[in-house]
DNA sequence: CAGAATCCCGATGGATACTG
DNA sequence: CAGTATCCATCGGGATTCTG
């Protein structure tokens, strides 16, 4: 209580939200499923430096906060698809964002100006 | 080449964004700083459970990236100011978004829709 | 195809002590 | 006060191999 309650709730909801968005991939894998659903190859092609290992990690855990979704059809060749549950949909705005401010504040221009 | 070029910029985009305001302390710093600047042990306190050795790596990476600056007033005791520069402040709507987004969809309700 | 399992290394990060 | 330095444990994550 030696600080303001309003900024401290705000800063756990931005700590819970990065919890369960932040990280290496997992913003990048929802990059890959905003336009639809997709493989387990597929995801892979879209992100060719992640490892299968990784990859995988990274979906259980989005899986397991319910942000996206798997379904299993039971064929030989297996076959595997991920989507955005509605949740998941939720932070497609927040992707944009992080897509606008990534594009005009990239690394490579000097910015002389504090 | 063998995908769709927009959405490849688009991860691009958000990949760099993560980079630079992504992982585990960043944005919460960040947030520390959204009222105005700080001492090193006010933000210290806003964010108790970030260790020193943290901080200071955090401040680091953050002023080098130009999101912060870092001001020194030549006392003793030392007094170091941080604030966020006009780049930093650019960020403040995104860090809105993820409060927004895990206070509505925080750890501890089940979602039973998929 | 979609993974699980194993091995292994470097980075992350905490605790503590020290300093200008 | 605002760090730096050191030690040490844990974890992230790559490469490779194996399987239903």
């Amino acid at each position: 209580m030696p600080q303001n309650g309003k900024n401290h709730e705000y800063i756990c909801s931005v700590e819970t939200a990065i919890n369960e968005i932040g990280g290496k991939w997992k913003s990048l894998v929802l990059c890959s499923l905003k336009d639809g659903k997709l493989r387990f190859s597929e995801i892979n092609n879209k992100l060719p430096d992640i490892s299968q290992r990784m990859l995988t990690k990274t979906l259980r855990e989005l899986e397991k906060d319910h942000i996206i979704s798997r379904k299993v059809y039971p064929e030989v060749p297996p076959k595997v698809e991920y989507s955005l549950t509605t949740k998941g949909e939720s932070v497609l705005p927040i992707l944009d964002s992080l897509c606008e401010w990534g594009k005009k504040y990239g690394e490579g221009e000097d910015y002389l100006e504090d």
